[in-house]
DNA sequence: TACAGTCGATTGTTGAACAAGCAGCGTTGA
DNA sequence: TCAACGCTGCTTGTTCAACAATCGACTGTA
């Protein structure tokens, strides 16, 4: 398990604001506030999210709200509560009366998604280059996810290298230290892992950005940060290019005439 | 009413793709396929988006399930299915077994929209500047919502005013030609929208920015582009300090400690 | 005053029920 | 033969009533 909260939900957590008040009995004041029970709404959505990401729910799969509540042992009102909230996260194409399928990634999807990607990545990378104070790169973190991908990858485990690597880029633009944009880029993500699963053997997809991403870390360390940004930006017309030429590779598994 | 739509909802149209199959039955080509009916719970979201908007949910205020049940004559069920839209649009703030209730907009929450803001609408600008064919402003749309903001101005409808300056920014944002910004900046907009609240007399606040809404579109019109870049930085870095001043000048209607 | 126990109100979740819409299928009629 | 029509079964949209879990305020006690 690469997530370690387990919990994959997507939960934003605006405004931390702990609670420091002036109690009376401190020495409790290092504990976390234990957060609350996931519902099972969102333990739903959380186990249908996961099932896309392996694939097991390929794009273009029907999920009806019986069988659904069925498997999941939960009611069919739950499971619309998760639904509502994966439609919103894209990851769900909801046509009424007619249920709800797992989104097809369009041309379109691809280089619009692409394009938020620049824009946030090469960001991130130029503000730290910058230099400007609050806006540093874990740069020890970042090395953690390359070395565990490359681990991953030397075991085969590709599903989890593309995780690794998807979190690797969530890292840099968290140097852009703003919780909307991380949300923003989290269900980013989610989408190119929709795009991942055009392509037969994730090996093929992946193997490339291993290296990509370790010569990326090293010039971040190295305190390149124009080399770095400009390699970034050819890794990502790369990427972009890959997973475009994927889908379009497929029309077999075209997506149905209502695709809205 | 100034959405022609009707229907607030913030749902977004990925992938157009209207059928175009060879149909015996053409000069019916033309035809807009009419889009479906808005369920019950859609409608529900609407309403609620809507009197958060007017002001009549401040935040802050408990929506109880039950209350908005009844009051909108539709299940409880539904109302939820509502809640989960909305606490998506970051509209409410969701607290397990404790209800939900429209959301505050801290300090931080402001910093962080507006860098968002700064983000996509200088980009807009400047690749509108730069001429990038496919990027272009809608200068006549643009102008009308001024002159309509301009109407509505001396006409007192301060709350019209606050919504067409929103759309006036989202016509900016969409010379980038992204669906996904766009729904990324709509929903920023319903947030500003929710800093708005924070002021007694909308008159104050909005009355300086008809104005410099009207002098923008000017430069934007005279291709003087870099001034307009220049003018919508200053603007940007005035409305936040405006709210922030606002919203920390209201301390007694400060957040609970749970504000997650 | 601090604490623990109690209780009412609200939320979380279920299951069954029914209306409404969609899709597939056979029938009809040229 | 084949397109248009109407029927039928299945799925979704929504409601309702019920119950468990949780919260927060109230209470009485030491």
């Amino acid at each position: 398990m690469v997530n370690p909260s387990g919990h994959t939900g997507s939960a934003p957590s605006y405004g931390s604001g702990r609670h420091e008040g002036a109690d009376p009995h401190d020495g409790l004041a290092g504990l976390p506030a234990l957060e609350p029970l996931p519902t099972a709404a969102e333990r739903a959505a959380d186990v249908i999210r996961e099932n896309i990401f392996e694939g097991r729910f390929a794009p273009g799969t029907a999920l009806p709200e019986a069988a659904l509540s069925k498997a999941l042992q939960v009611s069919r009102n739950t499971v619309r509560e998760a639904f509502r909230t994966l439609t919103g996260e894209h990851l769900l194409a909801y046509e009424a009366h007619r249920g709800v399928t797992v989104r097809w990634l369009t041309a379109d999807d691809v280089t619009d998604i692409y394009r938020l990607r620049r824009m946030f990545e090469l960001t991130a990378v130029e503000l730290t280059a910058a230099g400007r104070p609050g806006h540093e790169l874990d740069v020890d973190a970042i090395g953690g996810l390359v070395t565990a991908a490359e681990r991953a990858a030397t075991a085969g485990r590709w599903k989890e290298v593309g995780t690794l690597n998807l979190r690797f880029h969530e890292r840099i633009v968290g140097a852009l230290r703003s919780p909307r944009i991380d949300e923003v880029f989290r269900r980013l993500m989610t989408e190119v892992r929709l795009g991942f699963l055009a392509f037969p053997d994730p090996a093929e997809l992946h193997a490339p950005y291993v290296s990509r991403n370790r010569s990326l870390h090293a010039l971040i360390v190295d305190g390149r940060s124009e080399d770095a940004r400009a390699e970034l930006a050819t890794y990502l017309d790369d990427a972009e290019r890959l997973i475009l030429a994927a889908i379009q590779g497929r029309p077999d598994q075209e997506p149905k005439e209502h695709d809205r």
